[in-house]
DNA sequence: AATTTTTATATGAAAAGGAATATATTTCCG
DNA sequence: CGGAAATATATTCCTTTTCATATAAAAATT
């Protein structure tokens, strides 16, 4: 078993930690008859009152257009709603649904229990710890606006 | 700017430093005519001597089905290629070309500079503490042989 | 105020991905 | 040994994503 370059770049323990723990939780998914993308919608619509398509592109690490799809599906199955809300009339605001409510309610219990389990071997300090780190590496490298 | 759940949700910081950093980086790639799959492919070839479909779908955290297709891309292209190696008759060994390996590793040197950008303001304790809080997370959590 | 530039969302064609399954080979176990 | 189960890869069909661009509204410029 040789050492590769890929076993110490940051950038693959990120990717690899994150799928890894990701799909554990996907697995679940399936006991809400939830699909990945609108977990992901819905766990971000479900303390707020509303995003506009950007930012929950933004905020679900997907496209705009991509968004804009998964929007449509979730309107068409009754899981969120578009409607007008800012002076700005180009964003469009979604919202969830009370359909959608009840489904994300039992997912986002899911959630914290499986966050649990993975931090189970970490004292408080610890996973205090982890976090920070992580949020300090977000913060150091959010994307930059657009340049030429 | 209210709380939500998601900004410290464990899936979700790592989600999004993978995303953010993992992105920064995937526009570097353009320079080096190199597409994500085939980076990560030729990435995780370039220092052993060849790996099977499926070892590779594994490192790049790919289904099966999509390494074979990234696969058969990326031998038309001239990247890699399909060699019967091991005894098992079942496996098919996958590796890099003299063209391929011409092409990644300009990309590599550049994954390194990055790699010490994004960690620059880090010392050398933090880099390690921080990598070695992502193995730990990464062996606590591989992926569980397939049961019903 | 009219024109240009930027920003937010949507659309359409092409590419990629995913789930289920087929095929070939190997391993297991009576 | 011989058949059943398991494993590695490929294939098929269908869904989703991506890239480029269109459209509409707002902001900036002159």
């Amino acid at each position: 078993m040789t050492e590769r370059f890929v076993d110490t770049y940051l950038l693959y323990l990120l990717a690899r930690a994150s799928s890894d723990i990701s799909n554990q939780f996907h697995r679940r998914l399936k006991n809400h008859s939830l699909q990945v993308p609108e977990w992901r919608v819905l766990a971000s619509l479900s303390d707020g009152d509303g995003m506009t398509v950007g930012e929950l592109a933004n905020r679900a690490l997907q496209h705009q257009p991509t968004m804009t799809k998964i929007i449509d599906r979730m309107e068409s199955s009754g899981l969120v709603q578009r409607r007008q809300g800012k002076p700005d009339r180009r964003t469009v605001g979604v919202f969830i649904t009370t359909e959608g409510r009840r489904r994300v309610d039992a997912a986002l219990e899911d959630a914290k229990v499986h966050e649990a389990e993975v931090l189970a071997n970490y004292s408080a300090a610890e996973t205090v710890r982890l976090k920070e780190m992580l949020m300090t590496l977000i913060s150091r490298n959010e994307p930059q606006p657009h340049q030429d």
